[in-house]
RNA sequence: GCCUUCGUAGUUCAAUGGAUAGAACAGGGCUCUUCUAAGGCCUUGAUGUAGGUUCGAUUCCUACCGAAGGCACCA
């Protein structure tokens, strides 16, 4: 990276004692690196710059604080050759040949698939990415709660309104009245001591399986969740490598704590606990007790979480990271645990990773999924695909066509409302809001490259071949944007913070639509236009694989 | 009460301790005999409060105010 190598010139030429802090001006016209100098330094520095100055630095200006580097126009056609050329573009070795795996999504059988499911979905999908184009070996990995009083509650909702179980065609209607059946089984269960007792029944014999009608309903419900939510995994374009079941981890993880009981965890109140507030240490976040095995002899999430720690690092015996993506709520029990699975196996502490990201809630405040006042994925995938069929419904593109890029549109605009700001923020939902097809959005990135894409044909047609070794009279935004790919890529991974790339990409996007309307880029009787193909090329490059990183697709036509 | 995260245009979000705090939406005004107008070009508008560290603070520290999440048998 260019980057790199104008470092470390400004650290040898200048004998730095540490790294070099180089930037990008805030104002492209500035320049494209800025060296942050001091006012008794900058004459000298900037002097001894311009005696060894790169080839690839044009200008080496002064402007109040700062040494502003300009490139020279050779670098950016040869950067455009670059792009054009590189099979991996954007590709780095920040995580050469680890073995990582993924958690995310993490949707529970017997409850509705929610908007932070997709949210998680969305994150985690496009850390995998960021992992992958790093030089790691991924694995994607799903973990589902296939019992506890969740199913309890939907069973019960099941069985109080047969209609429900209805065996219909549709996979999504079934699931969908699932649904119905929890919100309604979690109402009963809050407000009717009777049902409560009732739901309290069914949950022991989903454990014990003793009930021929309560497996039947079982065997039927879990089938149908997880087929939908697998339908919905091939809309979002997920593919998971493993499948952890929440009752296959709750023996492994109840073994664990009784092996160390006594040692790291202890009785208390007849449950067994992890005091871990015994390990708190000055300057981090402080840790609490928790119950890993309660009075009733049952394990708890947290044991079941260990277990699945075991679990994985058996699945991939030489994982180097295991990375989980949940929500922020899960994040200081998500601590305790892994302190406790630290002390266990201290070999695990520095591997394990837990990436959490804001909540989906209403202006007025949180969604709850027991309270059945959820936005499901499908419904927000399917208003969202109604909005974008109104807005193609003039084009002529045949029926196979018209559903792809209905569903890659609609995919795009949610992902990128995820994906567009900081990954720990909450998201305010809004329909208006956070769906938008212009501007900011994931289908304004697509836009951009359906045109581009256009562009490129049309020149095809014309026979006007890409040709980047033309230098053009002027350099526009859009070179100075398109070599900083690969250190947005870097930042993004480094940080497992995919909004760089969103950013970076609308910002690309908007350069280039700039020079759209600005330009006739195919055109016999213009000299660069070659040039201008070539670039045009370079972009369509760099955002379908931008794209790509954000989990979103690049359509050639919409 | 304690812990964590966060307060930036009317709204939704940006800004590795650096230049004149960027976009988008909403509002106002232009722009399709030209490669997709989901576009382009103008335009109005913001760092919660009070201190501190620094040559320089939206960013770091302290206090206050406000929001969200968490704090023993749910996940």
């Amino acid at each position: 990276m260019i980057q790199d190598k104008i470092k470390n010139w400004i650290k040898e030429t200048l004998k730095l004692e540490g790294e070099a802090v180089l930037m990008h001006p805030k104002d492209i016209k500035n320049g494209d690196y800025a060296f942050v100098s001091m006012p008794e330094h900058i004459g000298a520095q900037a002097k001894k710059l311009k005696e060894h100055q790169l080839p690839e630095i044009e200008t080496i200006e002064i402007a109040g604080r700062f040494i502003n580097f300009h490139l020279s126009h050779q670098f950016f056609s040869s950067s455009i050759e670059e792009i054009l050329n590189n099979k991996n573009l954007g590709g780095n070795n920040l995580l050469a040949d680890k073995k990582i795996m993924v958690e995310y999504t993490q949707p529970n059988p017997f409850k509705p698939f929610h908007i932070g499911h997709l949210m998680s979905n969305a994150i985690g999908e496009s850390i995998s990415r960021l992992v992958e184009i790093s030089g790691a070996e991924v694995s994607r990995a799903n973990y589902q709660g296939d019992v506890g009083l969740h199913v309890a509650r939907a069973i019960w909702g099941l069985m109080k309104d047969v209609k429900l179980q209805e065996q219909v065609d549709s996979i999504a209607i079934q699931s969908h009245n699932i649904g119905l059946a929890y919100a309604d089984g979690s109402a009963a269960y809050e407000n009717d001591p009777n049902s409560k007792k009732e739901i309290d029944e069914i949950n022991m014999k989903v454990y014990t399986r003793e009930s021929d009608k309560i497996n039947a309903i079982y065997d039927w419900g879990f089938k149908v969740t997880m087929e939908a939510f697998e339908d919905l995994y091939k809309k979002l374009g997920t593919k998971f490598d493993f499948y952890f079941i929440e009752s296959a981890m709750a023996d492994i993880g109840s073994d664990i704590v009784n092996d160390n009981l006594g040692k790291i965890f202890e009785n208390s109140d007849g449950a067994i606990v992890f005091k871990a507030e015994k390990y708190n240490i000055e300057g981090q976040p402080k840790l609490h007790t928790r119950v890993f095995i309660t009075s009733n002899n049952l394990p708890t999430y947290e044991t079941k979480e260990l277990g699945l720690t075991m679990e994985k690092f058996k699945t991939i015996p030489d994982m180097d990271r295991s990375i989980v993506v949940t929500a922020k709520e899960q994040m200081d029990y998500m601590r305790v645990v892994t302190k406790a699975i630290s002390l266990i196996h201290p070999e695990y502490e520095k591997k394990m990773l837990h990436i959490t990201h804001g909540m989906m809630r209403f202006a007025d405040g949180k969604m709850s999924s027991r309270k059945g006042n959820v936005i499901t994925g499908e419904s927000l995938i399917s208003d969202t695909e109604a909005l974008v069929t109104e807005k193609i419904k003039e084009r002529s593109f045949d029926q196979i066509t018209k559903d792809k890029i209905i569903n890659d549109v609609a995919v795009a605009a949610i992902k990128y409302s995820i994906l567009k700001q900081n990954t720990g923020g909450d998201i305010v939902y809004d329909f208006e809001n956070s769906i938008s097809f212009e501007g900011d959005s994931g289908p304004y990135l697509q836009y951009s490259y359906a045109r581009a894409n256009s562009v490129l044909e049309k020149a095809k047609a014309e026979n006007i071949l890409p040709d980047f070794k033309i230098l053009p009279a002027e350099i526009t935004e859009v070179e100075k944007l398109l070599y900083r790919f690969p250190e947005i890529v870097a930042r993004s991974a480094a940080e497992y913070e995919p909004h760089y790339i969103a950013n970076y990409l609308i910002e690309v996007a908007r350069s280039f639509n700039s020079f759209y309307g600005n330009n006739q880029i195919v055109n016999k009787d213009d000299k660069e236009s070659s040039y201008k193909v070539a670039l045009t090329f370079a972009f369509a490059f760099v955002l379908k694989k931008g794209l790509h990183l954000l989990g979103i697709s690049a359509p050639e036509k919409m």
